[in-house]
DNA sequence: CGTTTGACTACGC
DNA sequence: CGCGTAGCCAAAC
């Protein structure tokens, strides 16, 4: 009847989104998840997207031409351990492309932000158009 | 196979 | 802004 939810399948999903984001522009793990919607077989409210969390996890191990790094907090910030070796790298690749993190270690969304992919690339693969990135407060 | 863990978020105070 | 709480759910243990 119902197909169970495939896991494998999501995370290439998330995989294929995450590649979209441009060199010198972010996303959140939040963001990426209300473009997809929820695997067949769960029964959803109309409204739920993906888990945010299920984001996260698909980050932690991902192909080697994901840009992981693009991906962001809802806040801006980066999440994985502060004073970390990953934290250093994603900070490290994002700066050598232009993305400026603020005296909090904090990207401005409205300079850096993505705003997703195009409309038809969306609709091509049955995705939602995302939601906007929250915006800081005095940027 | 039950329990705990996290690269999450929204919301309340 | 900072801290606590409640949902979240695949992975790891």
């Amino acid at each position: 009847m119902f197909s169970p939810p495939d896991p494998r399948t999501y995370n290439q999903i998330i995989y294929a989104v995450v590649r979209q984001i441009p060199p010198g522009r972010a996303s959140s793990y939040g963001q990426i998840a209300s473009m997809i919607p929820p695997p067949a077989g769960v029964e959803p409210p109309a409204y739920r997207r993906l888990s945010p969390r299920w984001v996260g996890t698909a980050m932690r191990n991902c192909p080697d031409d994901v840009p992981w790094f693009r991906v962001l907090n809802s806040r801006g910030t980066i999440s994985l351990p502060a004073g970390s070796p990953a934290a250093h790298e994603q900070r490290a690749r994002l700066e050598a492309e232009g993305v400026v993190f603020d005296e909090n270690g904090r990207v401005d969304w409205a300079v850096a932000g993505w705003d997703g992919p195009d409309d038809e690339w969306l609709r091509a693969r049955g995705l939602f158009p995302p939601r906007p990135l929250k915006k800081p407060k005095r940027g």
